[in-house]
DNA sequence: TTTAGCACTCAAAAGAGGCGAGTGCTAACA
DNA sequence: TGTTAGCACTCGCCTCTTTTGAGTGCTAAA
């Protein structure tokens, strides 16, 4: 592989990347002013064809790149595009308007990489499982009905409807809080245990028929919907991309993209730190094949904690999403940290 | 318009909201045993032709139903199409599972009703400005930042984070909160004034200046957020009518649907009670044009509180969908009263 | 008033050429 | 030995034409 080859290779993908059209062995000697005919680029083509970097639509069509050419040319080739000044006073003030909640800090993330790449933005939440509980206290509502606010050591803040039996008072609920609050402080959603429970429930040994329901629905709402999250920005980009000018392509990705369970699998982290590319087949899933993912990950107090992702047609700005992906999970990263 | 006009007309316009097909007078005269002739329903045909109630797309194709055709199909052709039991049946199951609070009462409903339809859905949610409060509590969450949580009339509990000054201890929050519900308890978010926020100023007097801020932020905090969402569902389905095979389309159309304020607009309640049917240019949006909307209002308490709405083409199974919709608005109704 | 018959229309499908971008191969050249 | 000009060849795409067939409107007879 010598240094031409790697210039005709890097002028094919980036031909093919911008207009979407095979690309002939002409345009490259002219365009990209390798300073040899058209015919010498032919012969090297050819070789390129056979490494498998480069495939023919049909005989009398140009190259475009294969698999193994983008992907060689994200490992080997790619230059890396500085982010522009701009877009990182873009990206520091959008996220600066929402330093009040995580939540809000995360999804307003995906938003703007859609925006800033015109792809589409996969996000994955961090689970609240994984905090520590700081402070839990109930709250009547009416008859029968209570409501659990939660305060996670991160400082995210849940609340979730209980039923609460009849009979209790306000000072009722203000002890059951502070008696929860005692034994479950410092405990995370995940590690927390039924037994923690069981003391609690013994400690309240004063109405314990009366409270048996409702600590046992407590234990339930703590248990449920600690799951991540999955966040889809920018899905209309998908339609300005060519490949994706037919409906039926179109419609079986976006009900790919809109399993939520699916895409907690694609999105989750891998070993690797920094961003990952995954082209085409390199994706696990069948409908992902045409796709190319470029996922990183953000972190908090040291942990990762959730993934961003860019979702193109393999014919993708690499080095741009990249780029773009790479400064905007470090941003977030952090603003949770400052948060 | 004799008996006869009327049913060539409702045979046309039922067999091209099944087919998508021009009608050609002799799939009429077979399959909807009028018993005459292909030719004496040419005539008829061309007689509907010069009443404006069909149209043809050109001089060799069948026919199809006009705006106005279809306007007349549904204020005096339409028979009106019982809802299935299992229908029925699975409505009321999905809507008790969620009858704990309303928000997802009323966004079940909207998923429900794009299952049902394979239509897309929209959904105004109701303001929470008309509710009155019932309570309202502040927690500290950690140095500089307290919870406000907000309960509703209606059962809706909502919470936001404000910042806090330093130096509050718990008593001082269990004081305010109390002080605060004693004025604003009952009134409306709507209704509520600064005036009362200035007696509350007035009576904690201890602390003017450290709770100035705090207090300015509650007021802010409590006029934010009270406008009406729009929730869309079953957006893919647009996918699978046929007028919707062009990509540009469907990218006009839902950016158009993602337009929140516009589809408040959209929404907002018409003056005549029960199920209202918009075709084609009778929408107000250019980029509606092809599509028709039907939209039913659901209540609580006696007062329209919120909007369902079906999206489809304007060939769209206008009995299925009309019935659907009224029978879920009224079970949604009756849903949110009992809650 | 209804209907059979028939000429007519026109979109869509199918076929036929021509164009041109692009290739691979060969032979000459540096 | 690497580079390049020349040339025949391929094949998708565009355009133009033809064919097909569903459907019409009109007329005249029942």
């Amino acid at each position: 592989m010598d240094e031409r080859k790697r210039r005709v290779l890097q002028a094919i993908i980036l031909d093919y990347i911008a207009t979407a059209d095979p690309v002939g062995s002409r345009t490259i000697a002219k365009k990209y002013n390798l300073g040899v005919s058209p015919a010498t680029v032919r012969n090297e083509m050819a070789d390129l064809e056979e490494m498998g970097l480069i495939e023919q639509p049909h005989t009398s069509a140009g190259r475009i790149p294969s698999q193994s050419g983008y992907r060689y040319y994200v490992d080997c080739l790619m230059e890396k595009e500085p982010v522009r000044n701009e877009t990182r006073e873009m990206i520091r003030g959008a996220l600066l308007n929402r330093m009040r909640e995580t939540e809000a800090l995360i999804q307003m993330s995906g938003k703007l990489l859609s925006q800033l790449t015109s792809y589409t933005t996969l996000v994955l939440a961090p689970s609240m499982g994984q905090n520590t509980l700081r402070h839990i206290q109930f709250l009547p509502v009416e008859r029968e009905k209570a409501v659990m606010v939660i305060v996670l050591d991160n400082g995210h803040v849940e609340h979730r409807l209980i039923e609460a039996p009849e009979g209790l008072n306000e000072e009722d609920f203000h002890s059951i809080s502070q008696l929860l609050n005692q034994h479950i402080r410092g405990l995370s959603l995940e590690n927390w245990r039924a037994s923690v429970m069981q003391t609690i429930y013994r400690d309240l040994d004063y109405h314990r028929d009366l409270l048996g329901k409702f600590i046992a629905q407590v234990e339930n709402s703590l248990l449920v919907g600690q799951d991540q999250k999955v966040y889809l920005g920018g899905a209309l980009n998908i339609l300005n991309q060519p490949e994706f000018k037919d409906i039926d392509k179109v419609k079986t990705l976006m009900e790919l993209l809109e399993e939520e369970s699916l895409m907690k699998e694609v999105l989750s982290p891998t070993d690797e730190d920094g961003v990952t590319v995954r082209i085409g087949t390199e994706n696990m899933y069948e409908g992902l094949k045409d796709c190319s993912l470029i996922t990183a990950t953000y972190r908090f107090d040291g942990k990762i904690i959730g993934t961003l992702g860019v979702l193109g047609p393999t014919r993708m700005e690499y080095s741009k999403a990249i780029s773009v992906l790479d400064f905007l999970t470090k941003a977030l990263s952090e603003g949770l940290n400052k948060l």
